[in-house]
DNA sequence: CGTACCTGTCAGAAAAGGCTGACAGGGCTC
DNA sequence: GAGCCCTGTCAGCCTTTTCTGACAGGTACG
């Protein structure tokens, strides 16, 4: 069997994907949390940036597929939601671009799709 | 020597590739471009969209390099200007992320970069 | 000269994204 | 209990992006 068969995502999940790293702010997060995983608010303090508008794009990068967050129990109690980035491979190339927008659903709205995450949660 | 040394995007360059594509019209836009260089009016009107916006659009492709125009005078006389696609080819991986974020320029309004356009048009 | 096609640009409306401050809940230690 | 740290969410503001309609210029044809 081959080793790697060429990826096809669908048009919404790259998308989603080139949307999510399409920020300067989400690109040095996902840089920061590939150096060391890293829970919310001591990334917040680390890249100086507010709680609440550091959490919401994590939650774009994770419904990109593009990073994990685990709900972990420290030894004193804290409940601390640490981040991981995810091994995502993408080939950015016309022919996938092309390929990508015949699959797009027409409007995000119409159809809600389901994120990586949501997928996970529904096995 | 190597055949393909791996490629290394500037934080800017390759942020403006990701929000230029991380649009579904956008997206649209470079396929159909791909079956078939066309020109403004005309592509304006294959996919059904208002000439002022796809110019737009189009600017902001060819800003990232993934798409050039050239202005072509018809037999007829007309000036048009042709679009074709780039034989564009980006690595998405954490790794490609992390080093593009370290690169990246803190404002891009701060220092102007040049586009790949400007670049050309320099020499 | 009027019409038809091409090009570009601009002001201003509409929609989407980014961002802040404040709030609420939880568990721990002193 | 008060304080500290963690989590999440919300309304509202501000900035950016997206989009439209109208205007400008050009060449060619009848």
């Amino acid at each position: 069997m081959p080793e790697v068969p060429p990826p096809a995502p669908t048009g919404d999940a790259l998308l989603r994907v080139l949307s999510a790293l399409g920020n300067p702010h989400r690109m040095r997060i996902v840089a920061a949390l590939l150096e060391s995983r890293n829970y919310v608010s001591a990334l917040a303090r680390e890249i100086g940036m507010s709680r609440p508008l550091l959490h919401m794009h994590l939650q774009r990068l994770e419904a990109a597929g593009l990073v994990v967050g685990t709900l972990e129990l420290a030894e004193d109690g804290k409940a601390m939601k640490y981040f991981d980035v995810t091994p995502f491979f993408y080939e950015l190339t016309p022919d996938v671009v092309a390929r990508a927008a015949a699959t797009l659903t027409d409007a995000e709205r119409a159809q809600p799709e389901k994120t990586e995450a949501e997928k996970e949660e529904a096995k």
